[in-house]
DNA sequence: ATAAAACGATTTTTT
DNA sequence: ATCGTTTTAT
């Protein structure tokens, strides 16, 4: 057998990682180590050395984007079509699970997935139906709860109030919302998970059945698993199956939403006899970034351990630019990325910003339109979460049963036909006494014309055109079936009809999920025997959608912290480092969430291929007012010799914000330069004040006597001053 | 049924 | 400030 291309692309560290005895192994992987090239090689070498067959793995991610990314890699090291291994997500595969065991799970054979827009419009409706009141008990944080009590493995019966009332209402909305999921044949992420891990537990004849099939399991990123995923891979492996686990306890950043770093920190003591690698040895960074990175890293306790290196020279030192406010910082970004791109072979695709919270990225935008800069910002909704796609989906579930609920709901005056709340209202009344679909309840009402004509003519319109469409699209080929419903129900005609530049994508939107038909190949053993159309409503819940769309084609990128996880770039900006906004005050006070904050940094850096520029605004806005945030501890952090402040002082122009609507202003402090008159004083000039040190003026109001200016000191923070007595002096 | 006004939330996000 | 949602008015 020969082995030279599975071990030779690989350093010594990958080596005796992928190479390693079919026991129980945790690879401690460090940012742009090889992790997934690890992983990679260690799956051929399953194949070609051990003699494993593809479909005795099963290989875990936490997205489509990596699933796909590893299936691809590996047929290419195999050179093998490998269609039918199973290799994919948590979710994808509890999914795979309990379609193939629908009725050992208690499920109807045509469960549906509920994404998490219609589980909180679901929630909604249950909370109502409850007879509680909906502004007293949100249906997001309803969702919220029962999310978290899924991820614990946790069922109503399992769970105790305390005697709190809020949380004994919180657990019988819990059991409601389950038994509604129930009886429509609903299942949301969550309970795909706990439903195929109950489903192994309760079922040992199918646990052993998968046992046997699964000899080796691997796991990326297994730092951001949950309780019940842990429980799941556990459970699965057994006794026999050894686990190759791949993560960075340092890059755990979803703590928040149940992941637990304490998965990867015990799996030696979980699984016995198992190995431990490290890869330390860095492919992407310069010396200077990966130096920053420990350092900063280092602050943080109950680490597993790990030091990046690199061959590679020192590169660059860290820009860091303390900037006036939050429009100086984008300009300067600007500026710099405008002088990256002219001074180097870069493109501007090989750029990102990142910031920690969305809200940032406008002022950035705002900047790039003004110079024309490309850009593209990640986030916000995804192709089939969009209000559209729902819409159009929503048609083609109920022209296929038109018992489903929440799509009757969803598109029963979309566009509008005059059929109102309190008709759509009755008709739900009517199907939850009755025990009733609402489509059912509406033919019996329709029938008992308990409606006015108006009102009921409008109704029976509706439902004559979904018997019509389904009727219609029962012979057509996929892509023709979506194209018809769009068109014949009136969606395309809807939107075409609205001249803005949001309408017009939306059309575009709609032509786009023909097209995503059109290119959608039953070719997943998964989706056998299934409909075209059921399958690719399943895809559609179950894949965001990430690659549909608009094109992108040599665009700056904008994201958060979050979002560039897994990714890297030449020339990264890390912005908005202040204690305050990063770490986030949500965060601060806990250690153990600012932590998490810190590892989102370490992220951030480490994203950085060859340049790092940092910033910081000494005010900025927020939520409607100005703040000054003292820079984000984490820049102390990192050692200064890393860093070359720049601060182009020529550079702070008046830096004001120019409302479009000139005459708003709140409480008169819009800047007032009167107050400076004669004194040499501009804003976001710097002043020097015996006291207090040096500063940046950044604002000012009155005059004569009573002129004040406001200074944001580098030492004491922030003061009004009264110009008459606080002797401050100029520095040029 | 549509538009205006009031209200409220506002870290991070995948499936 | 701003965005999305819900209520209220036309």
């Amino acid at each position: 057998m020969d082995v030279t291309p599975i071990l030779d692309p690989l350093n010594e560290a990958q080596r005796e990682a992928v190479s390693c005895d079919t026991v129980p192994a945790l690879v401690i992987a460090g940012a742009g180590s090889g992790k997934t090239r690890v992983l990679v090689h260690r799956i051929a070498w399953l194949c070609e050395v051990v003699g494993v067959s593809p479909f005795s793995i099963l290989a875990v991610t936490f997205t489509n984007k990596a699933a796909a990314e590893m299936r691809a890699r590996v047929e290419e090291l195999l050179n093998n079509n490998l269609a039918g291994m199973w290799m994919g997500t948590f979710h994808g595969i509890s999914h795979r699970l309990l379609r193939a065991h629908w009725q050992e799970a208690n499920l109807k054979q045509s469960f549906q997935i509920l994404d998490s827009g219609d589980q909180i419009r679901l929630m909604k409706r249950v909370i109502q139906g409850m007879g509680l009141d909906d502004t007293k008990w949100p249906a997001k944080n309803a969702c919220w709860f029962i999310n978290s009590q899924k991820e614990e493995g946790l069922r109503p019966k399992d769970m105790s109030d305390n005697g709190d009332i809020t949380q004994r209402q919180l657990i019988k909305i819990y059991a409601a919302y389950q038994e509604a999921c129930e009886q429509t044949g609903l299942v949301d992420f969550a309970e795909l998970l706990l439903r195929s891990l109950e489903l192994l537990k309760h079922r040992p004849d199918i646990l052993a059945h998968y046992q046997t099939k699964f000899r080796h399991i691997l796991v990326d990123e297994f730092q951001d698993t949950n309780s019940i995923q842990y429980q799941w891979l556990k459970l699965l492996a057994g006794e026999q199956n050894p686990i190759f686990a791949v993560g960075d306890d340092d890059q755990s950043i979803y703590g928040w939403r149940g992941a637990r770093v304490e998965n990867i920190q015990n799996f030696e003591r979980d699984f016995k006899g198992s190995q431990l690698f490290k890869l330390e040895q860095n492919y992407r960074s310069t010396n200077t970034i990966l130096s920053a990175a420990n350092s900063l890293i280092d602050n943080n306790h109950g680490r597993m351990g790990k030091k990046l290196w690199t061959d590679g020279d020192d590169g660059e030192p860290i820009y860091l630019y303390a900037s006036f406010n939050e429009q100086d910082e984008a300009r300067f970004v600007a500026d710099k990325l405008k002088h990256w791109l002219d001074t180097t072979s870069g493109r501007r695709d090989d750029v990102a910003i990142l910031y920690r919270s969305n809200a940032q990225s406008r002022v950035f935008e705002e900047v790039f339109i003004s110079q024309s800069i490309p850009y593209r910002v990640y986030g916000g909704l995804r192709f089939f979460e969009r209000a559209e796609i729902k819409d159009a989906l929503a048609y083609l579930r109920l022209a296929k049963n038109v018992d489903d609920n929440p799509s009757f709901e969803r598109i029963v005056n979309v566009p509008t036909r005059g059929i109102g709340q309190r008709t759509v209202a009755l008709v739900r009344d009517f199907a939850k006494e009755h025990q009733l679909t609402m489509w059912q309840a509406a033919e019996k009402i329709l029938q008992s014309s308990l409606l006015a004509a108006r009102a009921s003519n409008a109704l029976a319109q509706f439902m004559n055109l979904m018997v019509k469409l389904s009727k219609e699209i029962s012979e057509l080929e996929l892509s023709e079936q979506v194209d018809h419903i769009i068109q014949t129900s009136g969606l395309v005609a809807h939107h075409g009809k609205d001249a803005s530049e949001k309408a017009k994508s939306r059309v575009e939107n709609l032509e786009e999920l023909v097209v995503a038909a059109r290119g959608f190949v039953v070719d997943n053993e998964l989706y056998e025997g299934m409909p075209p159309l059921d399958a690719f409503l399943t895809h559609a819940a179950l894949e965001a959608g990430e690659g549909q769309g608009a094109k992108w084609d040599d665009c700056v990128q904008l994201m958060t912290l979050h979002a560039a996880k897994g990714l890297e770039f030449p020339l990264v900006f890390l912005v908005g480092l202040e204690d305050g906004l990063f770490p986030s005050s949500m965060s601060m006070e806990e250690p153990g969430r600012l932590e998490e904050e810190r590892r989102l940094c370490y992220v951030g850096i480490t994203r950085a291929r060859k340049q790092l520029v940092m910033s910081y605004a000494e005010s900025r806005r927020q939520y409607g007012s100005d703040n000054y945030n003292p820079p984000s501890r984490f820049l102390s952090e990192i050692p200064s010799e890393l860093i070359a402040e720049v601060r182009p002082r020529a550079k702070v122009t008046q830096p004001r914000y120019q409302s479009s609507a000139p005459s708003m202003m709140i409480n008169g402090s819009r800047a007032n330069s009167e107050a400076l008159n004669d004194t040499g004083i501009k804003i976001g000039g710097r002043v020097a004040h015996a006291k207090f040190g040096e500063g940046v003026v950044l604002d000012c109001e009155g005059k004569g006597n009573s002129a004040r200016v406001h200074v944001h000191f580098e030492s004491a923070g922030s003061k009004w001053l009264v110009l008459a007595y606080a002797n401050l002096n100029v520095i040029a």
